[in-house]
DNA sequence: TATTTTAGTGAACGGTGTTTACTTTCTGAA
DNA sequence: TTCAGAAAGTAAACACCGTTCACTAAAATA
C-alpha cells in the first residue's frame, strides 16, 4: 500500500521507545510497580531521567502500555482455546484455567492492570462496531460473553440467564481466584491448612465450580 | 480482676495513639494509601514526623492496624448474619452479600488488605484451637467455612464437597467481585453497555450463582 | 533528690516523579 | 548548501516521600 508510513527519524524514536519499554518490562516483572523508578529505568537504558519524558508523558502513561502489552498475551491464549472445537464445557474449563494461569505468571502485571481506577474500559455492544477501539481487557471480555451465550444456545446452560451479566459474574470469580494467588503466594494453601490440592488441580475446580453456576438443574 | 491493668502513663499513651490512628483512618478512607503521608498525618495531629515513629514502628504497621480493624468490622457484620436462623440458603446468600456490601464502602481499606504480601494470614484447624491468635479475615474465613459444611451435612450442597477446599473457592468468587467493583466505579455497569442491573442486585445475582456451583444436581 | 526512661523535635539521608532552562543534534525547505 | 526550527538529550532544581539520628525536655522510678 503505502511506501514508507515511517520516516527514518520516526523508526528511530520507536526503536528508543521499544527500548525503554522492554527495559521496564524486564524490572517490572521481577518487582513490581516498586522496583520500577523511572531513575532507575534511565540508568538501565544510559539516559537521563528527563529524556523518558520525551517518550511518555507519565510513568503511568509508560506503566499502561506494559499492562495493555499483558492483555494481549492473555487474549492470545484465551482466544486460541476458545476457538478449538473440543467438547464445549471443557473449552470454557480451558479458557477460564489459561486466564489464571498466564495471569499468574506475571504477578504483577496483573495486580496492576486492576490497580488504577481503570477509566478506560469499554465493551463493544454485542454485534461488534467495526474499528471501535476496543481495549484488550474489553476483548476477553467479550470471548467469554460470546461462550456463555453459545452455552446458553446449547442448552448447555440455563436458559433464562444474560450472557452479559452472566459474564460479568464469570469474569469477577475468575478474577477472585487470580488475585488470590497474586497476592497471598501459597493459595490455596493456607498456613496451619496444609495444602490438600495442589494449585493447578485447584484452578480446574474452581472453574468446574463456577461453570456449574451457569448449567441446568433437572428438580 | 487485677485492679489496674494499665498506669496512667499507658492510658495517655494509648489515647495518643488512637488519636493517630483515627487521623489517618480518615484520610485513608477517602485517599487511600496514596494520600496518606506520615508527614501530612504528623500536621493533621500537631506533631513532627518524626514523633509518630514512637507510636508505630513503620507506616505498614500503622495501616496494617487500619486494616485489621476494617476486618473486625466485617467479621461482626457476617458473624450476626450467620448466627440467625432464617432458611439456609437465605443466610449464606446475605453473609456473601454483606461481605462485599461493606467491602465496597471502604475501597480504599479492602485493596489495600489484599494488597501486600499478606504474610500473616493463618486459619485455624477445624476444631479451633483456643487461643491461637487468627486475624480478623481469617475467622471470616472460618465463618464461611463453617456455613457451607453445615451446608453439605443439610443436604443442601453436594455431598462430595470439602468444605475447606469450597470455602477457599467462594471466598475467591466473592473477592473477584467486590475487586471488581472497587476498581471498576461503575461496575457492573461497563462503558457502551448501560446498565441492565444495579449493582446490589448484581451483588444478589453473582452470590446466586456461587452458591448454586455448590448445590446438589438431580439428574 | 538523683537517675533513668520516655516524649518529642529539627535536621538530615537517600529516595521518588516531574519540570524547567539549556545545549546539541538532526531535518526539511529556500 | 545554508539556515531556521524542531527534536533529542541533559543537569539542576522542585516538591514530595519514609525513615533515622542526635538531641532536649519532661516525666517516672529508685
Amino acid at each position: 500500500m503505502t511506501a514508507t508510513v515511517s520516516s527514518p527519524a520516526e523508526r528511530r524514536r520507536n526503536k528508543i521507545r521499544a527500548r525503554i519499554l522492554s527495559a521496564a518490562e524486564r524490572v517490572f516483572a521481577r518487582e513490581g510497580v516498586e522496583g520500577l523508578s523511572i531513575r532507575r529505568l534511565a540508568e538501565n537504558i544510559d539516559y537521563s531521567p528527563a529524556a523518558i519524558y520525551k517518550y511518555f508523558k507519565s510513568k503511568d502513561e509508560l506503566i499502561d502500555e506494559l499492562k495493555e502489552t499483558f492483555f494481549e498475551l492473555i487474549l492470545e491464549n484465551v482466544h486460541r482455546i476458545a476457538d478449538t472445537s473440543t467438547p464445549f464445557n471443557e473449552r470454557a474449563r480451558d479458557c477460564v484455567a489459561t486466564y489464571v494461569r498466564i495471569a499468574v505468571e506475571k504477578p504483577y502485571h496483573y495486580a496492576a492492570a486492576f490497580a488504577g481506577e481503570a477509566a478506560n474500559d469499554r465493551v463493544a455492544p454485542v454485534d461488534d462496531e467495526p474499528g471501535f477501539e476496543l481495549s484488550k481487557k474489553g476483548q476477553a471480555f467479550n470471548v467469554l460473553r460470546g461462550m456463555i451465550a453459545e452455552g446458553v444456545e446449547n442448552g448447555a446452560f440455563r436458559s433464562e440467564i444474560d450472557p452479559s451479566l452472566a459474564a460479568k459474574s464469570v469474569w469477577a470469580s475468575m478474577h477472585g481466584l487470580t488475585m488470590m494467588i497474586v497476592h497471598i503466594p501459597s493459595f490455596p494453601a493456607l498456613k496451619a491448612d496444609q495444602a490438600t490440592m495442589s494449585r493447578e488441580d485447584f484452578i480446574l475446580f474452581h472453574a468446574d465450580q463456577v461453570v456449574r453456576g451457569l448449567e441446568m438443574h433437572h428438580e
